[in-house]
DNA sequence: CGGATGGTGACAGATTATGGCAGGAGTGGG
DNA sequence: CCCACTCCTGCCATAATCTGTCACCATCCG
């Protein structure tokens, strides 16, 4: 047996059990050294899985390393594919693709008669203006917000006046024709907005940002009264 | 990236792309040699994948699967929660409705880390302009497109003169500042697009018009020329 | 027919997987 | 405290595999 195939029994396996299993019971049932099985624990685990292993107890599969079948409603599944379309025609590309991939494996999961909504859609996105040459740093300054790490911009300002700046990036928000950072700016030690098209350069830092992104978030919306608004569940 | 790694991605390349797709392409997303692929589907059927290879056509996942896909990644997780965002924001009160509430079934299913992506996300939508006084029956003209159902409308044209005619809806377009209608109209016998912020009145008709939805769509892209898109991956 | 595509076999070289062993460290029970 | 059990890591030599390339055939389509 391939070590892929073993990998994918191994995940079975853990569906099974709901309990935790010793790494030599897995050994056995997979006819494989104890010390290969905790190899495989570990590229499962790369790959997302989230194995648990506990001393003196055994491993376990916790919940949601597969996506467990979702129900919507016709116009859930028309607000998503919508929203998904939008995100595939003006946001970044890797952005676009993931949001091309995050419906494919809501459709695997859907019942068969909702499935046919997806492919069928009739809610359309008009295409949108390509984003321009400095916005293809989207992708990393997603990154850099989501990891909290400072960010070392050379901005040019509306007179075409290139500084350079460190800042805390907090957020990125869309507009029609353009997108902005939203930023803690260590030069002006305040809240700055920066269109992602006038930045020239840019350099993630190994350092993260002094306060956390979430109380840096709510300190912006007080400052621009801005309510707590695209929520989830409101 | 190893062998088990690339099998699930390719699982999921399978997902998102409904249609045949050749090896050749799925080499050179996946990086490696085509021969490499036919290898790799080879060990995925051996697995129990309903993989379909016709010569001149492509390769095929038949939705009698197997495994279910993988938790969505934090991409995935960002891009639905923007989408989604962007249809609060910009679609019709429902629709918004609809858009949050299939997120917050999402989180449910989510596992605690990943459902604090999907709070605290930091992808923001700028506001759009509020939906013109017009565009209140979009819920009803969703409908109509739904159900395939005929619609008569009041329709100024860009001089202020108003028509009437009756048109098959077949889907609806969010651009930024407008929202237009694609329907056939029988007054014109053509394709015809419609500002939704035109409609002055509209009545569902309970008639059920001639041709299915997708035969019409086809002939509507067709004639604009419109390759299909706003699929995965292409 | 020609072009695109699926499918197979063979081979050499690179890469990876595997088992065994040694040792560390945390947990729970006596 | 000790002990049994377990997770976990590093090392290493060997075995297995994976991979790209090339050649060739089969099948479908216009």
């Amino acid at each position: 047996m391939s070590r892929a195939a073993r990998l994918l029994d191994l995940l079975q396996v853990f569906r099974r059990y709901r309990h935790p299993v010793s790494g030599a019971a897995l050994a056995e049932e997979l006819g494989v050294s104890l010390r290969t099985i905790y190899r495989d624990i570990d590229a499962l685990k790369a790959q997302g899985a989230a194995i648990d292993g506990e001393a003196g107890v055994g491993f376990v599969l916790k919940p949601g390393f597969m996506l467990p079948p979702l129900m919507f409603s016709e116009d859930e599944i028309e607000a998503l594919v919508l929203g998904s379309r939008w995100v595939a025609e003006r946001a970044d590309q890797p952005l676009g693709q993931a949001a091309r991939n995050a419906l494919a494996k809501i459709g695997a999961v859907l019942p068969p008669d909702l499935r046919a909504g997806l492919d069928e859609s009739t809610l359309l996105v008009g295409p949108g203006a390509p984003l321009s040459a400095g916005e293809s740093e989207l992708p990393r300054i997603r990154d850099a917000i989501r990891r909290q790490r400072k960010l070392t911009i050379a901005y040019a300002d509306v007179n075409g006046a290139s500084t350079e700046r460190v800042i805390w990036p907090i957020a990125l928000a869309f507009f029609d024709r353009t997108r902005v950072i939203v930023a803690w700016c260590e030069l002006r030690n305040d809240f700055r907005h920066f269109r992602a098209d006038r930045v020239v350069s840019l350099n993630i830092e190994t350092t993260i940002y002094p306060q956390r992104r979430a109380a840096l978030m709510k300190q912006w919306r007080i400052k621009l009264g801005i309510p707590l608004r695209s929520r989830a569940g409101d």
